[in-house]
DNA sequence: CCGCTGATTCGATGTCCGTCGATATATCGA
DNA sequence: TCGATATATCGACGGACATCGAATCAGCGG
């Protein structure tokens, strides 16, 4: 099986300005949408709550995979999380460790700062 | 025809702590997952940051209902971000006008601050 | 009272998405 | 090499949702 580069995860997107400070481009919203709604699931949050919660920003599928669904929707949301940029992955033996991403946070958290 | 008082829009929830103070319950998880939602769309965005541009954080819907939608979807989208508690409106004459809520965004934005 | 404009509600439709069980992949130890 | 454990992918199903046109409601001016 061949490895095909394509499609990486993460967008690295420059997001964004404070909301007040003007319109949304279609193209902004169209990536901004995307965070929000990787955020809009009651699951998807309770476990990016709990590895943003572990020490380090950092934690262990095996660790937060206890929150109701089964193990293969766990994994389906733990995906979205990290398309949207919000995660990343890595493997260490056995286990694979999602950590967040701190900067797409503090863009979605400056976003909403209505400070003008 | 009657007003029944059921179901009035904004929550008004305690929403929240910063995420990395500790894992969601459900119940916060559930409610703060609403939030995100009404922000998960493009079109919504597009509609909340043109009214947050706006001086006073406050815009008529005949000012901002150019988004390439019917005017009914608009009507939609402007009614979820008012149920999810982001939004109020109030009727002046023949206009509607639509507010942003300083304390939801506030919330929001908190939440996803990441300082320890 | 009537018509006009602004805005919401209604019903229908097509698509997206959360969920599952089954299966596949990966790593480790015996 | 084989089995066990951890995670990911696949395919299907059911419910949620964005969108529209049509109809309705709410003010305002004549």
């Amino acid at each position: 099986m061949v490895e095909l580069p394509v499609l990486q995860d993460a967008p690295a997107a420059p997001c964004c300005p404070p909301i007040t400070a003007g319109e949304l481009s279609v193209a902004d919203a169209e990536r901004t949408a995307a965070m929000f709604k990787a955020l809009s699931d009651p699951v998807r949050l309770r476990l990016f709550s709990k590895i943003a919660s572990h020490p380090g920003g950092e934690a262990c599928v095996c660790d937060i995979q206890d929150v109701g669904v089964s193990q293969p929707t766990v994994s389906h949301h733990l995906k979205k999380l990290r398309e949207a940029g919000l995660l990343t992955s890595e493997r260490r033996g056995t286990w694979v460790y999602y950590t967040v991403a701190p900067s797409a946070v503090a863009g979605m958290s400056a976003m909403l700062d209505l400070r003008s």
